[in-house]
RNA sequence: GGGCCAAUAACUCAGUUGGUAGAGUGCCAUGUUCACAGCGUGGAAGUCGCUGGUUCGAGCCCAGCUUGGCCCACCA
């Protein structure tokens, strides 16, 4: 009893989750058991490891909420657990935020600090400022084995990357190459096709004219939205069918500025409805026109410094920022009387994930990766079956990316990063090794001394596709974790990563576990797709935009375990969620109503456990609907139906338990019969604990605070903490249709009388005298046995139960499940409230009574319909019957 | 241009193989010694986006359309 006299009749979440977090943690609970002391069967989640310069959003918040059911769930059931936490190095978006800080401060650039200086400063940042996300997911309450923390650049990941290069330059998939890629201009470094955006923008469409060489006055008219890219122009396409241009085909043309003759060609690719239907050719600045330059043989000219200016290839324009160009290269062109119209349009302009800035597509020297090949085995894993995808449409999405897929540029000019891991000696031959190389030492292939490491690093996703490998030991392939937790069974991701990360990390399983069969070498059996979070009005919530919602505002204000069943109970699996801090209300109430049961059944309970089984029909009842319950929410959390999960626990806690069960035990607890209060006492017991149980993924830190609290007002010493004491089975219990029937006949005579209380205007509490005209035999035999529960529920000072009783004079009356309810009350009570609802009712009743035996006048249904169907319909059509009957006869007795 | 998702009560959303349209919030009425006013009880509220089709029967299946959102591709 003392923990419960310290209750609050409030759920104050604030006061509880901190401690019991650290005692779940120095308990030990999160981290999987040693080898040979679990129960063998592992389950194993890795987290997608969020940038170590983040801060928790509603997005991680969802997240974190569904792994850590999943991972709470199975722990629960028996399963070696382990969840792996962990952040990513995040290249350039560390890099950045640490460069705009150092400059701030300093008004140093990196290049004023050096190479290795910089790198120091940004492990310092790292060490103070990064990780605050994994403090935030504590908070939220996850469970993650926190003892193996990793950090993409730890030494192990650095190794795993350097293995995972070497092996691919072993099978000739990492080339090195002169391409045109996708150039950030601002943080000077090429990034990947899926790290550029295109952003719609106004812009405008600028009519060139190029004199055409050899006829005076004879000028050729190109449309541009980029005129300052005119100076590495090396061709001019038209389509080969416009009749316009035919006869210029072949000829050639004079580039103003730099003097430059130029080819008009025909090419298919050109529109000639669009523009003017001649098309400037810059193969060094443009994916398509490189292909134009390509099939022409058009040399390529390049054009710009790594920052955006204009290099000598520009003439007078060299040195100058492609703004400062485009302005002063347009006004000379409309000066020398070569401007043509210059139209308004809305364009997409391709730009960088990270800067926002315009990408400038330029060639230069990149590492790169073979796609087709790995993608392949990625392919076969989705069709075998291996890889399931939730909802399964997203494995359409993943198909279509990997069925298409470009090579992978995997160099950065960043110095934030796995170093590339190849060296070079003094003739530039390059050899790749895992193991890193000094300056000066032998290069193993030519024995001559290496000279210099190749300057560059890898994109952040050639390490993250190796989490789920490198975590766990690889590329030891003998590593004990890899033999026992690889491969995993659940990830949870958001879907703007299925191709940069999902996708990824199933193309190195299959390329990196070679000795693993096919099925095994695929890293995750279900890679589910949760939701994006919307705000109140349907956008996406976004930092630029403002319009997120803070969670850990919303866990102060509301704690952990409501801001997740809120999460939860909102979020339809793979269905977009709108969010507003309201919102968070739901869950809140309900841990207050889970928090106020629980003291309910505390106060009441003296510490002793029942003997034997209840006979009593509402224990059977609760007991029937907690099966139930048991059974769904089991099954739920199986399939990863969250959401049904959370549904089906809330109707039970509050509907059955709550409104119907507690109410009746109460003058069960309060009466003289000492064996009906102990076996009431008992299935309090039995059902709240389970109960708190089956919640506890869902609410961990309020189940966790409860079971110690029930525990320790029975006498006991629990067996383990709720976190891993076993989940809830159903043994001792059954769905007992008997039961129910009978709850129902007692909630149908309740209701009856509660609908003429507020009707009437009857207080809650004043004893009344019912009679109930019951026709159906079992029905009233039901009731006269419960007649007892249905006067305590309805508060009946007596219960009358007959067959043909008349309405007494002054009586109200309400008519459910075939039960005529008649109240005596005074003389004064107005009526015709009631008069109206029955009537209501009968019209309702009447209307789906016809609809019911037209449908079984219908011969196309009696003779196709199922026979079930079929006579569920009879059935039904007594039933209104006879309640039609009875509402009718009311009104008309009015 | 290709693909995906959504449209159900005033709001936010459920609706499992086709067979009686539901919840939470809000609203109206009412009730606080007896777990919880963060609560109880009762009530009102829906042309299931539109048009066709399949079917004995469609919120659900099919086709087309409208509106909103997202992804891929990227015409200078």
């Amino acid at each position: 009893m003392r923990a419960t006299m310290e209750l609050s009749t409030r759920y104050t979440p604030a006061d509880i989750e901190k401690p019991l977090y650290e005692k779940w943690e120095a308990s030990g609970c999160f981290q999987p058991p040693p080898p040979g002391e679990g129960r063998g069967k592992t389950f194993t989640v890795m987290i997608p490891p969020p940038n170590v310069t983040g801060v928790l959003h509603m997005g991680h918040a969802l997240n974190g909420t569904i792994q850590d059911i999943v991972v709470r769930h199975r722990r629960k059931s028996g399963f070696d657990t382990l969840w792996v936490p962990g952040t990513d190095h995040a290249g350039i978006a560390t890099q950045a935020v640490v460069e705009k800080k150092i400059y701030a401060e300093e008004k140093k650039t990196r290049d004023d600090l050096g190479r290795d200086e910089f790198l120091r400063r940004i492990w310092d940042w790292k060490e103070e400022h990064g990780n605050i996300i994994l403090r935030q997911f504590r908070s939220l309450g996850c469970s993650c084995d926190w003892t193996r923390t990793k950090f993409t650049m730890d030494e192990d990941m650095s190794r795993a990357v350097r293995t995972a290069f070497v092996e691919l330059w072993e099978k000739g998939l990492v080339y090195r190459g002169a391409r045109l890629v996708n150039w950030d201009c601002v943080l000077q470094t090429a990034v990947s096709d899926d790290e550029i955006e295109y952003v719609q923008r106004k812009g405008k469409l600028w009519h060139l004219r190029y004199p055409v060489v050899g006829r005076e006055d004879e000028f050729i008219e190109v449309a541009t939205t980029r005129p300052e890219t005119m100076l590495g122009d090396t061709g001019v396409a038209v389509h080969p069918d416009d009749e316009r241009y035919r006869g210029l085909v072949g000829k050639t043309v004079r580039l103003p500025f730099v003097d430059r003759e130029i080819p008009v060609v025909a090419d298919d690719s050109v529109d000639p409805e669009y523009g003017s239907g001649a098309v400037k050719i810059t193969p060094g600045h443009d994916p398509a026109d490189y292909e134009r330059g390509q099939r022409h043989e058009l040399p390529i000219i390049d054009l710009l410094e790594k920052d955006g200016t204009l290099n000598a290839n520009g003439g007078p324009f060299a040195g100058k920022s492609r703004e400062v160009v485009r302005k002063e290269l347009v006004a000379a062109m409309d000066e020398m009387g070569l401007l043509g119209a210059v139209d308004d349009i809305v364009h997409n302009v391709s730009t960088s994930d990270r800067s926002k800035s315009p990408i400038e597509p330029l060639v230069s020297e990149q590492w790169f990766v073979k796609m087709e090949p790995l993608a392949g085995p990625a392919i076969d894993a989705l069709n075998k079956g291996y890889l399931k995808f939730r909802p399964e449409r997203w494995g359409k999405v993943y198909l279509h990316w990997l069925e298409n897929v470009q090579d992978w540029c995997i160099s950065r000019q960043l110095w934030w990063g796995h170093r590339i891991p190849v060296w070079y000696d003094e003739d530039d031959v390059a050899v790749a090794s895992a193991d890193e190389l000094e300056i000066g030492a032998p290069h193993p292939k030519t024995g001559k001394p290496i000279v210099r490491q190749d300057p560059d690093v890898l994109d952040t996703w050639a390490s993250s596709w190796l989490f789920p490998l490198a975590t766990l030991g690889w590329p030891d392939h003998d590593a004990p974790d890899l033999a026992r937790f690889y491969p995993t069974q659940f990830l949870s991701t958001a879907q703007e990563i299925i191709y940069l990360w999902v996708a990824r990390m199933v193309m190195a399983g299959y390329a990196f576990m070679p000795e693993r069969d096919e099925r095994d070498r695929n890293p995750f059996e279900t890679c589910y797709i949760h939701a994006t979070v919307l705000d109140g009005k349907g956008k996406r919530m976004s930092k630029s935009a403002g319009n997120g919602i803070d969670p850990l505002d919303m866990i102060e204000q509301y704690g952990a375990d409501a801001v997740r069943f809120s999460l939860v109970l909102l979020t339809k699996e793979g269905q977009d969620v709108r969010l507003s801090p309201d919102r968070f209300e739901q869950g809140s109430r309900f841990c207050n109503k889970v928090w106020n049961a629980a003291r309910f059944v505390m106060m009441n309970l003296a510490g002793e456990r029942a003997q034997g089984d209840s006979d009593r029909f509402e224990d059977r009842w609760i007991l029937s609907r907690l099966a139930r319950t048991t059974r769904e929410v089991s099954a739920a959390l199986d399939e990863y139906r969250f959401n049904d999960a959370a549904t089906t626990l809330y109707r039970f806690v509050w509907n059955d338990f709550c409104d119907w069960y507690v109410e009746l035990s109460k003058h069960r607890l309060t009466g003289d019969d000492e064996s009906s209060a102990q076996h009431a006492r008992a299935t309090l017991a039995r059902v709240l604990g389970d109960t708190l149980g089956l919640l506890h993924p869902f609410t961990p830190y309020l189940t966790e605070s409860l079971w110690e609290a029930l525990h320790d007002t029975l006498g006991e010493t629990p067996e383990a903490m709720c976190a891993i004491a076993p989940w809830p089975t159903t043994d001792g219990l059954d769905v007992d249709e008997s039961a129910e029937g009978e709850m129902d006949a007692v909630q149908d005579l309740v209701g009856c009388v509660r609908r003429i209380r507020a009707l009437t205007m009857v207080a809650e509490r004043k004893p009344l005298r019912v009679i109930a005209n019951v026709p159906k035999d079992h029905v009233r035999g039901v009731l006269e046995r419960h007649a007892g529960a249905a006067r305590s529920l309805a508060f009946l000072e007596s219960l009358e139960l007959a067959t043909e009783a008349e309405r007494p004079p002054s009586s109200a009356v309400a008519v459910a499940g075939g039960i005529e309810t008649f109240v005596a009350l005074g003389e004064d009570v107005d009526f015709a409230k009631l008069k109206d609802v029955l009537a209501g009712r009968a019209e309702k009743i009447a209307k789906a009574l016809v609809g019911a035996e037209k449908k079984l006048e219908n011969q196309g249904f009696l003779a196709k319909a199922g026979e079930d169907v079929v006579q569920a319909e009879r059935e039904r059509v007594v039933e209104l019957r006879l309640e039609k009957e009875l509402l009718e006869r009311n009104v008309a007795g009015f």
